[in-house]
DNA sequence: TGGCTCTACTGTACCGGTACAGACAATCCG
DNA sequence: CGGATTGTCTGTACCGGTACAGTAGAGCCA
């Protein structure tokens, strides 16, 4: 069929000769096959199915191959013919040099890596689309996990224009998508409670975090617009307003504009007493403020945080938080694509579960940081 | 040709009529050139290269695509025919919940992946095998970073032998591979002689760090398997010896063997006045246990760190440590390897400029957690 | 009006595999 | 000893696109 003899093998490259023509050609199932002599299904069998032949040609296969260069079967047509990439995706809408400066946003990924681990599948990371290419549209992909994104993000769209298996995370799924999050309404309740039951009465909210790009400040809107921002807001004011506390709501960086922030909690003619926190990054920078401008945490200030990140517990004072199970969080989202995407595979008809929605608990944690106000 | 006729469009699927037999198929651009009446290769160019059709035309076949449910050529099918995939590898040997515990490796792939953003590239995880699939072999890819790996894994091996463009980050590269090394030697060099000037003579250089999982120390010829580790020890000893200084070395993680940590540096005839730590984590550690034993920081022990991770600077005392740009190396890297992959396209013969092998200077940051020793 | 260049679209030939249904011999079983 | 099984290997038909070399008609110019 083919009049070409092979010459040479070196690395990927084998020289053929085609009708006195010497050419490089790429060594495929093809070479090897017409070199041992066998056909290219039989040389397929070997890397993929070593039950489908006998050892004995399968060594001489595998010989064949090693001497010609052949690495294995290559995995983009190997996936274009089996229909699957071995390869899962993560979308985080932030740009994901912040998603990987914020300690939760990485622990999380650290977790899905290990859930995903067993499996084999490879975690590959997507982001909003910069120019031409949109990694939501244009990567292959087995499934994916929705993370902590802006609910109307394009790129949320193209996942599922394409049908893909998805998890959302911290996030309210569309019909029919499982999901996994965290009951963050119940664990800012816990902390807005922790303070009331200490006595405070005059409390800020403090949002917007030291992790937005400088001059960046998320709108409000935006803000708002965040499913766990909304729930966290929710669970404090769940615990304030019974209480008759009517709290302040900031949106500074501390950190940056660190005087006035300090200014403005002092001067006015009823400072709080009490902080609630969007996260730990930002009561880090209350603290770090605190310090500057000679504010004792917790005999001046209370300070709580949010998520339990690794240094918590390791700042001057420990930071009173709530924690989250993100390891749990991982976990269970990779879980619950695996398993979605095993169903796709088996399911003849839409024979799936319903989906699966997960909430994971939350657990107030109580440190130096937080004292009752010295009235 | 085909007999069949389509009958309704709902989603990505669309049932077909096949003499007289109804199915369910998928819809490809074979689907749409039918139904627009083109062929199949038009309706590729309306989504592929706009430029090579009438406006009115794409136009009508964009409409019929989504009218059909067709979200655009398929991402595996395309990376089979184009020969790229859109996505390059990062292969990181620790297991990956590890690496995204440091907060080193973590701020290295937000570089890694800023520097990829304008390229639109998606970067993908990949860790040494566990079962049968070997991501290394099996994922697809247009190219991958090294990330201080240890030099002999099966995984580099895979990537070396796919002929993948391969960039080596913190690790000497085979021959004709770019890099991108911090000058880990020097920077351990200036941290020592940091120390010999504040007149040091008793130092402990600490191996190891907390991240490792509880149980598992890594032994030494591990450890020392790691170029990072090699040269930072290095850098130490160029200075230390030739002031005449004999350090120990201690490889238990400190923090977990806290107590006995401590006595060990306390009871010995001549207790070190400072410290060289691997990495600021360790530091961190040594914190923490020096303030446990009521060891004062810096008046009874110099400490020193290494990396200047973000907390570095947030501690107490605050850390003198060497800095590295890691943003700059995650950068470079992606630079690297995107030049890399661009040369290997256009490059009909071995035209490639020599590889290119850069190396990132770094600098000492002194801050609180040295001074002189107490003589 | 002939020749030339464009623009817009088409046909063919891959890209490198895998699934599945044989085909053929050797072995097993009653 | 005939038929069923088992073990090996092969052929065909896709998987869903893209590259590239046409081809046909329209417009332009001399």
């Amino acid at each position: 069929m083919t009049s070409w003899v092979t010459v040479v093998a070196e690395g990927q490259r084998t020289l053929t000769e085609v009708d006195g023509e010497v050419t490089a050609a790429r060594v495929t199932l093809q070479t090897v096959a017409d070199r041992v002599g066998v056909s290219r299904m039989t040389v397929s069998n070997a890397f993929s199915r070593p039950d489908q032949l006998s050892p004995a040609l399968r060594a001489r296969i595998l010989a064949v191959a090693d001497e010609l260069g052949y690495v294995g079967p290559d995995p983009t047509a190997r996936a274009l013919a089996r229909g699957s990439t071995g390869a899962v995706g993560v979308l985080l809408t932030d740009s994901l040099e912040t998603a990987f400066t914020d300690p939760i946003a990485t622990r999380f990924l650290g977790a899905v890596a290990a859930g995903l681990h067993p499996t084999g599948l490879a975690l590959t990371l997507l982001t909003t689309a910069m120019g031409e290419v949109v990694p939501a549209k244009d990567i292959a992909l087995d499934g994916a996990i929705v993370y902590s994104c802006i609910p109307r993000s394009s790129s949320i769209d193209w996942l599922q224009r394409r049908r893909l298996p998805l998890v959302f995370v911290d996030q309210a799924p569309p019909d029919g998508y499982p999901s996994v999050t965290i009951d963050d309404r119940a664990g800012a309740a816990a902390a807005a409670r922790h303070l009331v039951e200490l006595g405070h009465r005059r409390v800020a909210l403090l949002a917007a975090s030291a992790i937005h790009p400088p001059g960046q400040l998320p709108d409000v809107a935006e803000l708002l617009d965040s499913h766990v921002t909304k729930e966290r807001l929710r669970g404090w004011l769940d615990e304030l307003e019974p209480a008759g506390i009517q709290p302040s709501i900031m949106i500074q960086p501390p950190y940056q504009a660190g005087p006035e922030w300090a200014r403005r909690l002092l001067d006015a003619d009823e400072p709080p007493t009490a902080v609630l926190c969007f996260s730990d990054i930002i009561a880090l920078d209350v603290l770090a403020v605190a310090r500057a401008v000679g504010l004792r945490i917790p005999e001046d200030l209370s300070v709580v945080g949010y998520d339990d990140a690794p240094f918590a517990s390791h700042v001057t004072p420990a930071l009173t938080t709530v924690a989250q199970d993100v390891d749990a969080k991982g976990r269970t989202a990779a879980a619950l694509l695996v398993d979605e995407i095993a169903a796709r595979r088996g399911a003849s008809r839409d024979d799936a579960a319903p989906a699966r929605d997960v909430t994971l608990p939350t657990r107030l944690v109580v440190r130096a940081s937080t004292a009752p106000p010295r009235t």
